[in-house]
DNA sequence: ATAATTTTTTGATATAGGTCAAAAGCTGTG
DNA sequence: CACAGCTTTTGACCTATATCAAAAAATTAT
């Protein structure tokens, strides 16, 4: 019998709350291992969003269109989950689309199993809690950095969160990502 | 005897979890009346944050200072918490700075008291997790709406999730938040 | 009220970065 | 290998918004 590579998600886990042999069967029991094709949607934005994925290898990205241009607005990576926040939350469909920018193999946790979990280990909701607050701290790092003026100054800013996986993702979504056009994406990175 | 106000707050939390009497009891012991006059520090960026506050009545402001120049980061109002959240979590210092807009009634929550709550309530763990959710998704639109192209559009965003309040923030406060410069607003204001 | 201070508006000018267009460089497929 | 389809780069030009400066309006203090 196969077991599930799970060291990754557990040690993840154990970032924020001590993981119960109890509950690492739960889990388990309830991952799905999934593999995503380089350029597979993920996650369709005309639908509501049931499933998270943690992603074990590979890149993904979250975009949304506007006037029928895709913009990214974020790009899980390894050791991070993935869907899309509000729609997973809500269970109502949000803009955004999931698609792989690499070839990923990640767990996929559905909706069900995980309030499932929520209510039978207290522990998930610290964890998930705790876990938010992380992410939170990003996404406010981010907002200030995204009224630094120049452009420069953004792209800096990206390479220094981003600096692990910057180089795996093309131009035109990195320029989407920041807010500005590729053509001076490009010029920035040509000088210097 | 006084009883606390705290049917705002009551209410708040009912958003998201059913109130059980201990767990008001233990609130209502813990929580702490708290008045500032306007323009009044409310936290300072050379402490770390151990306060949270519940705002009743009135609005505040959280900022940091780039070159000199105070930058609203967003504006706490009525019925929401206030605090310096990197800060809050993880007990170190941080860049922001939080003052009373108007005068402000307020409870204040210290984290150690926090901490017991989520020690002894695990529907408190729900509470941080959904509440925590929510704001969550305000700033991930923000986020998308901060990369509007022009200055308006940025500003129509603004006055449309800040309708109830836009009109009792200074102009200055608003054009630093949205990352365009008062000058600006001014003039985006003038036309239409 | 009157003065002092702060905030907002208005004007003139400069520039970062957008737009449009086309060339060059890559990547994958029969 | 050669062709098709992307992605990135380069160039020319233009516009939204920043800057700097000063007047006007609003707020606060005496």
């Amino acid at each position: 019998m196969i077991t599930k590579q799970t060291d990754t998600l557990f040690k993840h886990f154990e970032d924020y709350i001590k993981l119960s042999d109890a509950l690492k069967t739960a889990l388990t029991e309830r991952l799905v291992f999934k593999t995503f094709k380089k350029g597979e949607l993920v996650h369709d934005a005309n639908k509501v969003c049931t499933k998270s994925y943690f992603i074990q290898k590979g890149l993904m990205r979250v975009y949304f269109l506007k006037d029928g241009k895709e913009i990214s607005e974020y790009f899980p990576a390894e050791g991070e989950w993935s869907n899309s926040p509000r729609s997973f939350r809500t269970r109502q469909v949000d803009i955004y689309y999931i698609d792989a920018i690499e070839q990923v193999d990640a767990f996929c946790l559905g909706v069900t199993d995980l309030m499932y979990l929520f209510e039978n280990f207290p522990e998930m909701e610290r964890y998930a809690r705790l876990s938010m607050g992380t992410v939170f701290g990003h996404f406010m790092e981010r907002i200030t950095s995204m009224r630094f003026t120049t452009a420069k100054e953004k792209y800096d800013h990206f390479i220094s969160t981003y600096h692990d996986i910057y180089h795996r993702i093309p131009l035109g979504m990195i320029a989407s990502y920041l807010g500005i056009t590729q053509e001076t994406l490009s010029r920035i990175r040509a000088e210097k």
